[in-house]
DNA sequence: GATGAATGAGTTTTCATTCAT
DNA sequence: TATGAATGAAAACTCATTCAT
C-alpha cells in the first residue's frame, strides 16, 4: 500500500469496482478514471500503463489477503489446524469481497501471458505459506513423507481455486465458507475410505 | 468432427497452431486461413465468427480428448482404477499434444465471459465422466460416502488442472505422466499419514 | 423483354421483389438468385454484373411503363387530355405495383452515379413522350408559345416525380390516382388566380 | 453552427469537399480526416459515426441555405413577389457553390433510408417556408384558393429541384439564375395559354 | 501535480465475382 | 447451360497513451 498517495489508492479501488462491473475487456482506463474522479491522463502519473493498472491491483488486494492469511495460521499450533484455517480465511475472504472474487477468479484471467506471469509472481508468497504448512506438517509426522510436496500443493491450492471459481460461477448461491472443513477433511484424509 | 469437411478440420488444425504460436491476441483471422492455406473468407463459410472458431476447436478437441478417456476408464473394474487410468489419459494426451496443452491450459483461459461459459458446456461430459467414477467407487463402497460428491469432484478437477498448468508454465520441463500415480494416491489418500 | 429466356426474367422479377423487401443496400446477388431459384454462378450467365441487373430491372419495368403510357396518350386528340391521361397512368402504374413504386422511388436512387446516368437514358424516352405533348400543345396552341420547353418538361416531371415520391413516403396513405386531375389542372393554370 | 468548435467545422467543411470530389462512396472516415487535417479518431470526438457527419453537413448547410431564403422572403410583399426570391436564392446559392449542389442534388441522395428520411426532416423548414408563402398568396388572394395546397407546394419544389438536378448533370453549362423568371412565371401561370 | 483533447495503429467481416466440375 | 465453393479486397471505429497548458 503506497502511503500518502491518496489518488493512487483511489485508482486501484477504482479498477477493481469497473472490472467487477463491466468484465475485464470492458474497462477502460478513462471508465476507471471516471470511476475514480481524476483525469485520464492523471492515471499516467501513478502508472506506467494500463497492465501496470491491473498488476497493482492484484499485488495491493492479494497483498493484504496473503497477510491476513499468514497472521492467522502462525497463531495455530498443528499443521492439521493451520491447513483449514488456511482454507476458511481463503473462502471467508473472497465471500466477503464479492467484487474482489469476480476480479480474481474470472477476469484478471482473461489477461495475456505477460500480466499472466506477473500475477503469478505476486502470487508466490502465497504458495510459499502453503509449503511452509506442509513442510510443518510433516516435521509434526502429521503429514506424509513419501508424497511429492510439489504435488501436495498443488493439489491444496488446485482445489481451492476450483472451490471458489465453481462458486462465483454459480452466483455464489451457496455458502462458501461452511464449505472448509469439508474441503479440509477431503484434502487431508482423501476420497477414499480407510 | 465433421466428416467430408476437408476444409473445416483444416481450420481447426490452423487454428491450435496458430494460437499455439501467436498467443491468443497475436491469432488474427488472416494468419490462421493462411496457415490453414484458404483465403480469409472462406474461414466464414464453416464458422459464424472468429469467436466460433475457438469454441470448435475446444469442442473438437476436448470431445476426443473426453471420449479417449470415457473410452478408457471403461475397461477398467474399479473405481480406483477408473481414476488413476484417467489421471493417466488426461496427463498422457497433454503431454503428447504440445500445441493443444498450451491452447487449454494458457491461451483458451485468455477469452471472454461469454466464450469461457461454451468452453463451460463443452467440459461438462467430462465432469460427468469424473462425476460417475465417484458414484461408482460409492457404489463400490471404495470410496467415502459421508462427503459431498461435488467438492469431490472440484477437489480431482482442480487438482489435475493446477498439475497439468503448472506443468506447462515450467515450459513441460519433467515428465507430466510420471506423476500419475502419486496424484492418485494423493488424491486417495489425502496429505494425512494414516 | 428478352424472349425464351426464362431465366432472365425469372431473375428480373426476383430483383423487383428482394429490392422492395431488404432495400438497395440489402440486396446481395446471392439473395435475388436465391429468390429466383438459380444458382449465385447463373446470375451471371445473363447479366455482366449486379449494376447490370439493376439498370435491365429499370429497362424492363420502365419500358412497359413508358409503352403504356405512350400508348395511352396517342389516343387522345388534344395536348391537353394528352397530359391528364399520361398523369392519370404514371400514377396509377405505380400505385398498382407497390413494389415497383419502392424501387423505382426510393431504393435505385441509392445506387452510384454512373447507374443512376443509365437510369437517366432508360428514362429519355418518357421525357420525350413529355416532350412531344407538349410540342403538340404548341402547335394546337393549346400551351403557351413563349417558353422554356425544356423547363415545362422539367416542371412537369419533377412535379410527378415529387408527388409519387411523397405518396411512397407516406406509405402511400392517401389516393394517388385521385390526384391526377388536381395535379393536371396545377401545371396547365400554375398556382395563382387568374 | 458550432460555436468555438473549430474542429466541427473543419471536418464539415472537409466532408463537403470530399463528397463532391470523390462522391458519396469514395469518401471514407480517412479521407474527410486527413483533408479537415485532424486525425481519424478525432472525427469521433465530434462525430457518432460517418452518417452523423453526413446528417450534420446536411444539417449545418441547408440550415444556412434555408435561413437565406427565409430571411430574403420575408423582405417582400406579396405572395408572388416572395416566391420569385425564393426561386432565385435557392438558384443562386446552389449555382453559387458548386460542390454544395453537387453534395445535395447527387451524393447525398445515394444514401440509405435512414439518412434519407433524416434529410427529410432537416428540409422541413425549407417545406414550410414554402407553404407560408401559399398560405399568404392565398390570403392575399393571389393565389388559387380550390386547390390542394400540399400538391401547391410539391410543385413547386419537384420543379426546383428537378430543375437544379439537371443543370447539374448537364455539368452546370447553362446560366440556372437567369432560369428564375421563366420558372416563376411557370409556376403561377402553368404551361397553358390563357 | 493535474488535465483532457488529440492521436493513429490495428482487425474482423462482407459480398461481388470466378471457374472447375 | 448450370452450379456453388472459394476468393480477397476494402473500411469504420476503438482506446491506450501523450503532451501542451
Amino acid at each position: 500500500m503506497k502511503k500518502n498517495k491518496p489518488k493512487y489508492n483511489l485508482i486501484i479501488d477504482a479498477a477493481v469496482d469497473v472490472i467487477a462491473e463491466n468484465g475485464y475487456h470492458g474497462s477502460q482506463v478513462s471508465k476507471i478514471a471516471k470511476k475514480a474522479g481524476v483525469a485520464d491522463g492523471t492515471i499516467y502519473l501513478y502508472f506506467k500503463n494500463k497492465e501496470d493498472i491491473l498488476v497493482s491491483v492484484f499485488e495491493e488486494k492479494m497483498g493484504q489477503f496473503i497477510e491476513q492469511i499468514a497472521s492467522a495460521t502462525s497463531q495455530r499450533e498443528t499443521a492439521s489446524d493451520k491447513l483449514l484455517t488456511l482454507i476458511q480465511m481463503h473462502f471467508r475472504q473472497l465471500a466477503a469481497n464479492h467484487h474482489l472474487a469476480i476480479v480474481t477468479q474470472l477476469e484478471l484471467r482473461q489477461s495475456n501471458l505477460t500480466l499472466r506471469h506477473q500475477i503469478n509472481s505476486i502470487l508466490k508468497p502465497y504458495l510459499d505459506v502453503i509449503d511452509g504448512i506442509i513442510k510443518e506438517g510433516i516435521e509434526q509426522k502429521i503429514f506424509r513423507n513419501d508424497m511429492n510436496k510439489q504435488l501436495m500443493r498443488q493439489m491444496i491450492f488446485g482445489t481451492l481455486d476450483e472451490t471458489v471459481t465453481n462458486w462465483v460461477m454459480n452466483e455464489e448461491k451457496y455458502d462458501l465458507v461452511g464449505l472448509a472443513p469439508a474441503v479440509h477433511d477431503l484434502l487431508t484424509k482423501g476420497i477414499m475410505v480407510r
